[in-house]
DNA sequence: AAAGTTGTAATAATTTATATTTCAACTTTC
DNA sequence: GAAAGTTGAAATATAAATTATTACAACTTT
């Protein structure tokens, strides 16, 4: 198992969005272009960026822009646009365990604080980098190429 | 997308085989009862965990068993025995960004050290639990029912 | 020998992720 | 104001991953 593509996707979209605004219109056709992943799907994406606060796009005229300063977005706010991890969280426990057996019923509770501190701990890190960092790497290895 | 339940029905089943040890022959079947989930996974989870040095089962026998103390079996080396991530990473890349397109071809490179950081980030939490604390919470949770 | 178990392969069913088709609503340009 | 191109969204299809099931040989104990 693996977080959904729509994360690297996203951030693959939006360093897009940066790096080619002003040169060219960013519809979703250029960014599927860039990405390899279809255009109804960057449409999508775009669309949870949109809710989240964090591109702007309007119909019929075309082209995605970011809605606040690169520093101001972090990849944590992506994970969390494009919903990578649903309210269950990041663990899948499975989902019969016997109340009958004394570790059966209490299990969950026991594994619960500890699942979620791993999943913070993850969040935590992709909190600590912002587009900017990314953009900025990626400005410098296109330059240096 | 979530972290497979192998992962926690692991944790559930090393509980119950360090719990009713010595009290009844800890089989697949009963294993089963207790997590709700099928017997031949349970069966194909313990191999995992017997390839990995944490229990031990024979054939015809019956009955598993821990192969080393409760305290040297941390979260983590659950997590890797039973193979919850894959040598890709826990973040799912995207499989054609396009080489011709700046961003397209520098993308990976670029977030692929943040990534592995936060993944890093959960194992090391996954590390700093053992066995020895979940089966303890169990336990004092059963004597206080 | 009988009964119960593990290990494993093969297949099926279910769920989730991704892609595709379609089209109405909208903007800009001619 | 018509044409061309775009977004937003729904519906459906395909593909991939997860979990369950069936089947059985190899093994142990009684």
């Amino acid at each position: 198992m693996q977080i959904t593509s729509k994360f690297t996707v996203a951030v693959h979209i939006l360093a897009c969005i940066d790096i080619f605004d002003g040169q060219m219109r960013v519809t979703s056709d250029i960014l599927s272009g860039s990405t390899g992943v279809n255009a109804v799907i960057i449409r999508n994406v775009l669309g949870q960026l949109r809710n989240a606060g964090i591109v702007e796009t309007r119909q019929g005229s075309g082209g995605a822009h970011l809605a606040r300063p690169l520093n101001e977005i972090t990849l944590y706010d992506i994970y969390r646009a494009v919903d990578c991890i649903d309210d269950e969280g990041l663990f899948h426990f499975h989902e019969n365990p016997n109340a009958d057996c004394p570790v059966g019923r209490n299990i969950h509770k026991v594994m619960d604080g500890r699942l979620r501190e791993a999943q913070m701990a993850l969040e935590n890190e992709l909190k600590s980098t912002t587009l900017a960092e990314v953009v900025a790497d990626t400005r410098k290895i296109i330059d240096e190429e």
